[in-house]
DNA sequence: TGGCGATATTTACGTCGTCAATATCCGGTT
DNA sequence: AACCGGATATTGACGACGTAAATATCGCCA
């Protein structure tokens, strides 16, 4: 196997993963990447029309591995609702802390990107277990009537921008242990789970971050 | 006035922010912005010993604009509570739906830009507001003991997730109206303010994203 | 007037993204 | 078996960029 790769495509993409954890966001480039597989300048040309393109290959991978992680907790998680929601949540910071550079550059996209059917579809995967863990929170918060699709996003922003806080390491004056995040059950207690209006009772075990 | 520009520094900074506005994060460079203000590419040495100090400054110059669309937003704002968290979680997302390049730039710096001490004190400018209108949420939430540290970081979290998801267009599917975010009293309704136990009762002015 | 420090220019070099031309490999056709 | 065409990889070239060193110009003060 000496001319042809096999799979170069593919290998340019974990190069990329590797490069973005190893040198960081700065030294991502398309000969940095060929050269790190071992191909000449140019092949990549063959796979991707520009840098731009093995950009948002390399962050629908990304997107993928956020919700294989995300996945992953749930798998080892008890049924109970807002546990479970706690457990994806870990996930999702997880991954960022993990993939610091990753997660940045799958958040600073140019809304361009967003065309891509790809990183669209890889997007959406968490989007999937989000729409899952939040079936059980019903449709009304304290007896008020909440369409469905903005639980989700309360959610889902709350989720997101922690992790995204926490990677910019903005929590430092609030001194705040990142890396746990106050669970869906502290932040927003007034969920109902399963419209049985179930309103408190903020189960002590679920992310206890406390100001140390 | 020829040789010596007078303020090539301030001007660098502006020429970085509008070549976001009308070209993109993709076209922002050292050279460009030299270009763009007259001066030869070299000149910006004298004041920016390299890109990565350029870009700090940039981000520093947004994070005081962004305090300053938050302040702008409570000064219009009525006393009560929610009210003016509302308003300044509006400027915020006014601002990174306003300058979506600028916005990704702040917040996807490598760790090290935090040292820089121009850029901590821009960043810490947004936080003293959010500690400011999180001051009447009482420590406690549902009678529950939360500290106020862990209070400021939660509305903090749904507000930056909330207009980091929009600027990057992931509400696609939910479509949730971006632009409108819901207030804090549809997110979380069950804190309490001024310690009276005020637990509900969801403003229907507040906020009103609704899934169309 | 002279000179010095701050500021700007010029020149140069290596890296990068991209393109065009060329070379090599593989599978299927005759 | 020879061949050919498409897919894939290489080579070489070009302009833009970041950065550094040497040089030039300005404002100001002794």
């Amino acid at each position: 196997m000496a001319y042809h790769h096999g799979n170069l495509r593919e290998a340019l993409v974990q190069a990329g993963l590797d490069i973005l954890e190893t040198e960081g966001l700065g030294a991502l480039s398309l000969r940095g990447c060929a050269a790190r597989v071992g191909v000449s300048h140019a092949a990549p040309k063959n796979h991707f029309q520009n840098l731009e393109r093995l950009t948002v290959a390399i962050c629908a991978e990304g997107h993928r591995r956020l919700s294989a992680t995300m996945r992953e907790r749930l798998r080892g998680a008890p049924a109970e609702p807002r546990t479970r929601i706690a457990a994806a949540a870990e996930g999702y910071l997880a991954f960022a802390l993990e993939n610091p550079d990753l997660f940045r550059l799958m958040f600073s996209q140019p809304r361009t990107a967003a065309y891509d059917p790809d990183l669209r579809e890889a997007g959406d995967e968490s989007h999937d277990i989000l729409r899952e863990i939040c079936a059980p929170l019903a449709s009304r918060i304290n007896g008020v009537p909440v369409p469905r699709a903005v639980i989700e996003t309360m959610v889902w922003s709350y989720v997101h921008g922690y992790a995204s806080l926490a990677v910019n390491n903005r929590f430092r004056r609030q001194q705040v242990a990142i890396g746990r995040m106050p669970g869906i059950a502290e932040a927003m207690p007034a969920f109902e789970i399963d419209g049985e209006g179930l309103r408190t009772p903020c189960p002590p075990e679920v992310g206890a971050a406390e100001a140390k």
